[in-house]
Parts: C-alpha cells; structure tokens; sequence
DNA sequence: CTACACCCTGTACCGTGATACAGAGTCAAT
DNA sequence: ATTGACTCTGTATCACGGTACAGGGTGTAG
C-alpha cells in the first residue's frame, strides 16, 4: 500500500476520484508525484491527509477552514492556540443550534398533542400565528 | 403595522427585500393581497411567517423542510391523521439533528481538552489526534 | 410637477462543495 | 493485439440559498 493510484485512494478513503482531484485543485493536498504516464501517485501521507479533511469536515470545519488548519502542520504553540480558537467557536456554535433544537422539538410536541387531541391548538397560540396564516 | 409594504417587511425581518421574493417563488411565503399598483401588500402574519423561516433556518432546517413545515396544518377533521404524521417525522428530524451536533461537540470538546492540558512546548494534541489514522 | 424612494418582472450571477461528462491516453490481462 | 478498467485535462453542471442588476412603473413630499 506505499504507492497508490488516485482511485485506490479515493476508494480507501472513501471519497469519489473527482473530489480527490477537486481537493487538489483546491490546494487541500499537495501535488502528487507524477511519473511517465502522467499518473498521480499517492502514498500514505495523502490518505493521512485526505482523512484529516473527511475528519475536520464532519467536525464542522469548511474547506476554507481546514486548509487553514493544514497550514498549521508544524506543531508549534501559535499553532495550537489557533487551532484551539477555532474549535472553541465552534463549541459555542454548535451549543447554540442544538438549544434551538431543543426548543423546536418542544413547539413541535405541542403541535403533535393538539393534533391528537383533535382540538384547535387554544393552547399553543404562537403555532396557531405560525401554521395558520395563508 | 397591520399593513407593510415589501421592504419595510423585509428590513422589520431582517431580511433583503430580494429574499423575500424569493421564498415566494419557493412557495413558502404565500402570494400577498395585490392592490392596482401592483405592489406586495403584507400583515402580521406575513411577518410571523418569515420569522419563522428564518428562525426554523438557524436551526439547520433546508428551505424545503421549511416548505412542509409551514405545511402542517391546523387539525382540520380529515387531515389530523396526516398531519400527525408529518409533525411526527419532524420531531425525528429534529431529534437526530440534535444528536448529530451533540457527538460533534463531544468530539470537539475532547480534542480542545487534550489541547489545553498539553504539557508547555509539547506538539499539539489537537492537531495529532487529527492526523492520526482511526 | 418634479424628485426621489420605493416597487415591479425577469434574468444573470455568486460561493460552496462537489459531480458529470467528453475525448484522449495508459496499463494489465488474455 | 485487443479488450476493459483505469487515468488524464478541461469544461459544464448541479443543489442550495441567495444577490445583483436592468429597465421599467408607482407614490408621496415639497
């Protein structure tokens, strides 16, 4: 498994041909070597890397982002610290959206319990407002 | 405030006035009162109803969720079953979105305490937990 | 009556994150 | 030597959620 054609990769990885490609264009992993037949040839520092994307994406992270987090490859402590920002507005993102959630269940609930009361929703009136109006 | 025209609407929402123009072609606000002049007659519930959408947004909700949200209609004899139904599957929706960002902030949260607890002038936990394979 | 802010329809375009060809070249097995 | 699977570049297209005009009409204050 030391050297890999770009679909081999792409397979190990998870991920379609193009979106390898697409990924490269964007900067995201580096040019592969390219011997005689034009071929791009990985090894396993592309599929590291190709994972540490797939990864931080299903943290959240944007492409913009995690080329960004790429670039902090040199463990230093600027790095780290910049690292540790990100992730922390992420937190607070994402501790947001779900206490949202939570309250939309909650309206949705109502919803649901008046419907199977099969009575007007007297006691949900900012649904009524919400749902009634055409 | 009982009628508004398109952009006192839109700015009162915090929307563009374009927006709102656009979620009616989508279907999800309802076609306003016209009178001769053509222009876009708007109310309260207008107003309630782009609130709506733009609260049900931030909530990770496409538009063409949105769509059958606003959809859901007050228990009208024959459709309760339906609409049951479609309340229902929301709440599911709802639920596993509100998982899906929890195991995403306990993985952020792991990565962010590892980091803090990294011993001076170590390498980053944060950026090694990421380039490590599974 | 004239400004000027606002509204109308229609169409084109934007960023993000991919996907889908077309038309050509390469490689490995039979 | 031919087949079939794979790869190449380049360009187009997609879904999503808007945004930006162009070229016109309206309505209200002075």
């Amino acid at each position: 498994m030391q050297k890999m054609t770009i679909g081999r990769l792409a397979r190990t990885a998870g991920v379609s041909v193009e979106t390898v490609r697409y990924y490269e264009r964007l900067g995201l992993l580096s040019q592969p070597k390219r011997p005689a037949s034009g071929y791009r040839t990985y090894d396993k520092d592309h599929l590291l890397r190709l994972r540490f994307i797939k990864r931080a994406q299903g943290l959240g992270f944007t492409l913009d982002e995690i080329r960004e987090l790429l670039h902090l490859r040199l463990p230093s402590a600027e790095a780290c610290q910049r690292v540790q920002n990100k992730t922390e507005e992420k937190i607070k993102l994402v501790r947001e959206k779900r206490a949202q959630l939570q309250l939309m269940e909650r309206q949705l609930k109502m919803l649901l319990r008046a419907c199977e009361a099969r009575e007007p929703m007297r006691h949900c009136p900012m649904l009524i407002s919400l749902w009634e109006s055409e």
